[in-house]
DNA sequence: CACTGACTTGTTCATTGGTCTCCCACGTCC
DNA sequence: GGACGTGGGAGACCAATGAACAAGTCAGTG
């Protein structure tokens, strides 16, 4: 198209070499030029409206700019959203762009190590591996060795860093809102995945509940998959009246949207007659149930926003992403107060 | 970190020029190589797992393969995340990587046409430019004269090609399954605003009833803010029992959403008492509604594969953008049966 | 006063990893 | 023995960076 300005352009303009025009807006520190040629050439560079080929410089410098971004299932989750933006605002901040890649969470090692080879090929200086929930997995084995982090999941091997979510302290902040509004019978919707996530959010809330004091009743434990019509079901035999409990931690947002149709049915008002704290917060669901529902916010755009931030001080020899890939990095995942948990009903 | 292989060491390895690696691997049609030589330079290159640097290919060609991406509120909806992937994956058919880059539908003039900038630093070879919501929109100035395609939105100025979603139709044949299913009744909850959406989805419902002979009442349109919350207090103003219609048309899924509650809270059973049909298919609330939510879905995906094909399509010379800058692209908005919508009751 | 050395101010040239346009060497054929 | 065909290489080029070096000025010095 239009014949964009290069270096040489500015040098004419100013009637100097490249060199200098590349040393005064680079501000190289041993370079020495004059005050009136510097604001020569600042002044013609800024009236061409140049700006430097990133390109040919990152080929010369052997420096990009730019880093890959590996994202499960772009699409199906609006946390990988969040992700996103973390790691793009966080890396533009410091002068990086990203470029994305979408996988998926079934695609076949060799698909994945193609597709960090030809971020490779692309001269990225990093990569940021991104999963659709939080798991451990083997990494594509060209990922080791280079400046790399895992968004949400682990490495199998802990040889690259990772940054996850507290699920634990997520959990237990959850179980303890409703203890805390005074629930002593509080049962809970788990998944039935093997994933972390399960076993830690069913740990929690039985230290929570051993904490406080409270007794464990396997009975008010329901799992079933995932899913609204799985939270519904579970939902419905957990509250039989016989046993029914006054509140109710569910795994996730969904199940708790199956948890209110369940409560619907039974007559039950939410929260005076059943509490009920969630999980993820999909605000999408969050704040539109009535009551807007309790929940624990997973914390995508700051997992998205650490693993770039780190990754970047990396690249730039600040940090050895090395010391960290012994143990993921965990973050907070902050209680999201609504208005579907209140007192015990007298 | 470890030395990649370079083109050099390609040459060394297999005894010949770096000119002939290169002829040989990019298949050029005036070289001539022997069938031997070419065999044991594909055989080098292969054993030493050897990728051209797309960065000095890009450099020399002047073309880098890289697409820049702006989109609004890339974490906001879950449409953008469908537009990504949708770009990506014909992005990456066609041997090109999309570069993201988020905006803000607030942010201004000059900081969107500094992000053009930077794209264009980067030499990407096109840009993509989304939207979160179908609307007309004053394009970056420095935009125009490069492949460019704006998705969901279109050039004010009918200078750069766009591609759109077919609301009207979209429209219709959500209140066309309706008359279908016998209603002669039916309300419609409609956005407060200014955007084409609300005009245009209005006038769809119009010209339908007036299709099927149908009168239109005014009463039977109420509007509110599109979001659950408001639907829930138009549809308490539409549901009235005097003059209550038999089926409802929602502006979208949020307003579908608060139209169940207010059915819910008026005793009203969808669909046996009351039909409901949504727009945008946003899976989260149309899949777990209960009924499941029959909508019109958003061509997301499908606008976003569009655009970068054509877009492509440009780049490579096979096509004009310019021919479709005078009119957008309309995409077809298909309708998504589920569970809400039944013949009227008796 | 001429020479030296230091300092200032820029420039020259190689380099990054490829692509591409000639150009050359060597046979063969008429 | 010139034209032609075949196989392959030399070197410019893309747009920058950076190490080394050169030209000019000035003060000090013997």
């Amino acid at each position: 198209m239009n014949k964009s300005v290069g270096i040489k352009d500015v040098a004419a303009a100013a009637g100097v070499s490249v060199t200098t025009v590349s040393h005064v807006l680079n501000d190289v520190a041993y370079a020495r030029v004059g005050a009136e040629t510097r604001e020569r050439v600042q002044e013609a560079a800024h009236r061409l409206g140049y700006g430097p080929n990133r390109l040919a410089q990152a080929l010369r410098t052997q420096r990009s700019g730019m880093i890959g971004f590996i994202s499960e299932e772009i699409a199906t989750t609006p946390h990988a959203g969040r992700i996103i933006l973390g790691a793009e605002e966080t890396a533009r901040a410091r002068g990086y762009r990203i470029m994305i890649i979408n996988s998926t969470s079934t695609s076949s090692q060799d698909s994945k190590e193609s597709q960090v080879a030809d971020l490779l090929d692309r001269q990225v200086d990093g990569i940021l591996y991104a999963t659709m929930y939080h798991r451990k997995l083997a990494v594509p084995r060209n990922l080791a060795g280079l400046p790399a982090v895992l968004v949400d999941s682990e490495d199998i091997s802990n040889t690259v860093s990772s940054v996850i979510p507290d699920e634990v302290r997520g959990a237990r902040s959850a179980v303890q809102t409703l203890i805390d509004a005074g629930h002593t019978r509080i049962g809970m919707l788990n998944n039935t995945d093997d994933v972390p996530a399960t076993h830690s959010r069913l740990r929690a809330f039985k230290e929570t509940l051993a904490d406080a004091g409270l007794p464990f009743h396997e009975e008010l434990v329901q799992s079933e998959h995932s899913e609204v019509s799985g939270g519904y079901q579970a939902a419905l035999r957990l509250l039989k009246p016989q046993s029914r409990p006054t509140a109710v931690f569910c795994y996730n947002d969904r199940m708790a949207m199956g948890a209110y149709r369940a409560a619907s049915e039974l007559g039950l008002r939410i929260p005076d007659e059943l509490s009920v704290v969630g999980f993820d917060n999909q605000e999408l669901i969050a704040e539109n149930l009535h009551p807007a529902l309790t929940t624990v916010a997973l914390p995508h755009y700051e997992m998205g926003a650490w693993a770039t931030e780190n990754l970047i001080d990396a690249i730039e020899g600040k940090t050895d992403l090395a010391l960290f890939a012994a143990h993921p990095t965990v973050l907070e995942c902050p209680l999201v107060v609504r208005d579907s948990v209140a007192a015990p009903a007298a």
